[in-house]
RNA sequence: GGAGGGGUACCCAAGCGGUCAACGGGAGCAGACUGUAAAUCUGCCGGCUCAGCCUUCGUAGGUUCGAAUCCUACCCCCUCCA
């Protein structure tokens, strides 16, 4: 039986932020259970390896027997997202956050039992909230404090709007934790704020306040900013092994140890002799792959991960076409059309414009041959295997 | 409500009657070099049936041979005053 202080220091390994550690042991004093509470955005279902570096905190805290509980933010999604500006976000209807949800938790099965897990939802009790206990709510917060959040105050300094109903979320956000009467709510650094809101409100209405904990913001493949969707610098839970395996490669060398360390839980100590062995002439490359096997057998398993492996040797280090590569039929109507057709309408590019250029560029090889004609005609019967700068293949099929 | 400033491509940001499909930077893409790393260099970076044509500079009209640039109305954002 581990006891609650050694808890204390596996729940508080690996975060940047605890507020506070004492009332975390107080609190594991007086329960063994603990609520803990993770906020899911119905809006955004897809996962990515930013996102594993919470579950895998919240893998650990089930496994020391706490009840995790995803708090799906359908009232927020219902309203509309706070940053929106040009596009109001279409309201999602209850099929739409069902639908996201299965998506949702079908990747999050990957990292926790989601046997145990309890699903919530916020609309269920801010529905109900009246004006009058609205205004109340807001009572709570002034609007210095508002403005110290970080992305508040600078849009506020830079002239940005900021709406009224911006400052309700995190209001909102905190009362979820008055709702739950959690005990712990663990959220990227990011949300902070946020986090911290829910305590004070907690604390408002007379419960105790709940444990906050801080997770690192993992880096997107660029190794600047924080991994999302929206940037598109992100390896989603979802995605392909072989794709997996291959963004994992291509992130640089410094990046890889932050990798290391969010996303398999590393050891500092492993990963200093890991730097020593680099430093004494080891080639990174080999390092990376073990990171990337590691990373796509923790999302799918050992087997797939070696397959990913050597795919992606036969890929890259010789050059040679992978051994899967979807195919596309291509419709030609009359006979014969453009291999810029061809790529526009397998997804390829984006348009005929583009395929030009790249053809231009030598950027496009058709069974493995550099092509330099852009009107180069393909006709009815014709199969062959397109490819696309480096990476991207299409086997295609002319009907 | 009053006064002033502003809305330009994925983002930042020039341009303020023709030479503007729109300077510059970032991001992105392709090529070279590599370890699908970084750095560097080169090219591209609205669309099309591509020596040409079509659609874009908040929205809708107008002036003009010609508008991102001038005028009118409207929408939105910011600052100061109330």
């Amino acid at each position: 039986m581990i006891d609650n202080e050694e808890q204390v220091d596996i729940i508080c390994d690996g975060v940047v932020q605890v507020y506070s550690k004492t009332e975390l042991l107080d609190n594991l004093n007086n329960k063994a259970v603990l609520t803990v509470k993770a906020g899911f955005d119905p809006t955004a279902p897809d996962l990515h390896l930013g996102h594993y570096v919470l579950l895998r905190k919240l893998r650990e805290l089930q496994t020391l027997g706490h009840r995790v509980v995803f708090l799906v933010g359908d009232f927020t999604a219902r309203i509309g997202d706070p940053s929106g500006k040009t596009k109001t976000r279409p309201e999602l209807s209850e099929d739409e956050i069902k639908e996201n949800l299965t998506t949702y938790t079908n990747q999050v099965t990957k990292v926790l039992d989601m046997s145990k897990v309890v699903i919530k939802f916020n609309s269920s009790w801010i529905d109900k909230l009246k004006p009058s206990e609205l205004i109340k709510l807001t009572s709570k917060y002034t609007v210095a404090r508002m403005l110290e959040r970080e992305d508040f105050k600078s849009r506020y300094e830079a002239n940005k709007s900021i709406s009224m109903h911006e400052f309700l979320y995190p209001l909102l956000q905190g009362y979820d934790s008055v709702a739950l009467g959690s005990d712990i709510e663990i959220g990227g650094t990011d949300q902070t704020f946020n986090l911290l809101v829910g305590r004070h409100l907690q604390q408002s209405f007379g419960q105790n306040p709940q444990v906050v904990l801080t997770l690192p913001l993992l880096e997107g493949l660029d190794g600047e900013m924080k991994m999302s969707k929206s940037l598109g610098n992100y390896i989603g839970l979802d995605e392909d092994p072989d794709e997996i395996f291959g963004k994992i490669m291509s992130i640089s060398d410094s990046l890889m140890w932050r990798y290391f360390e969010l996303v398999c839980g590393t050891k500092r100590d492993e990963i200093n002799k890991m730097k020593v062995s680099v430093s004494n002439g080891m080639n990174p490359r080999d390092l990376k792959y073990n990171l990337a096997e590691s990373v796509v057998s923790r999302l799918y398993d050992e087997n797939i991960s070696d397959r990913a492996k050597s795919a992606f040797i036969q890929k890259f280090k010789h050059g040679l076409q992978p051994d899967k590569i979807d195919e596309f039929c291509f419709e030609s109507n009359n006979g014969s059309s453009s291999i810029t057709q061809v790529l526009k309408a397998s997804g390829l590019t984006q348009s005929t414009s583009e395929a030009r250029r790249l053809v231009a560029q030598k950027g496009i090889k058709i069974d493995g041959q550099t092509i330099a004609d852009e009107k180069m005609s393909v006709k009815k019967g014709d199969t062959f295997v397109i490819q696309v700068g480096k990476r991207r293949f299409k086997r295609v099929v002319v009907s």
